[in-house]
DNA sequence: AAAAACAGTTGACAAAATCAACTTTATATG
DNA sequence: CATATAAAGTTGATTTTGTCAACTGTTTTT
């Protein structure tokens, strides 16, 4: 067996024992009347301040359909706006109203106290080093860049 | 800032990496026409041998309706068998059949392959550090039983 | 023996996601 | 310039996925 193989087997092993621990694969986005997906929407448009529609299909690998719907309803809810992009019109300008930054920021925190309960009883060492076993995984990876809220 | 505060963002932060980069954040089952709940549940039962309606309902938290319609999908497929329990008649001892058998081991081997794939160009010193770390944070966070396959 | 709890099934329904057709605007090619 | 081609986004139809509650039959509790 190549270690590639090997890691494959312990990387899928990690994921079974991961992905429950934090509740990872639910499609309700914690108690909030969010979907998963729409979080990860209202995050990337967070990060990026302004977006086009056309780069968060490109990023998160959703329908463009899907996608537009779903930005209507923030929309309707006052939660985006869009702006027309003056180079080309076909694109809009996607960004977060206040009400908008507010909300996700409030996601975020409940998504960090709802990850805070699951290490109740583990010691600030084993925290610390937990932090940065995460950061070595994704350093190996490849990654690295992307801020945090 | 608690220390668990910080972690718990360091964990979010490692999660936007970690999820889309291995693809985990789809609802179908690799390029398998599996979804990713039915791939957990012959996971549950491939892993148990033989194991009851309720007790995946239990360890998977799915609806129970939704299971039994998944697993009468399956009969009728013929990748799981149901046998009365003896002791209790309520319940039923579901197993795979062989084709559910080779079907899983199937799904776990693309699974792997698809894994290898993205570590390609990564030295077999990182793979091995990587291995290191997931086996740190399962131990870190509590877990550590369960076999692979 | 009656009541309460449990395992599983089913129907009705809601939410999430996909697909294809279509409109409008921009870009490429002759 | 003109026409073809492609891209961004919208919409309708449909499928897939998941939830909820009612119901049947069985076991356990009291």
């Amino acid at each position: 067996m190549s270690k590639a193989a090997q890691t494959a087997s312990d990387i899928r092993r990690f994921n079974r024992f991961y992905l429950p621990f934090f509740h990872l694969l639910t499609q309700k986005y914690l108690n909030s009347e969010y979907s998963v997906a729409e979080a990860r929407i209202l995050y990337e448009i967070y990060d990026y301040g302004k977006i086009s529609a056309r780069d968060i299909v490109k990023t998160l690998c959703i329908d463009k359909g899907y996608l537009s719907r779903m930005l209507k309803k923030f929309e309707a809810g006052g939660i985006v706006k869009r702006e027309e992009s003056g180079k080309d019109s076909r694109l809009s300008e996607i960004s977060l109203t206040a009400k908008g930054k507010s909300l996700t920021e409030r996601l975020a925190a409940e998504s960090n106290l709802q990850v805070e309960k699951e290490l109740a009883g583990i010691s600030d060492d084993d925290l610390e080093k937990l932090s940065c076993h995460m950061a070595e995984i994704i350093k190996i990876l490849g990654g690295g860049r992307d801020g945090d809220h």
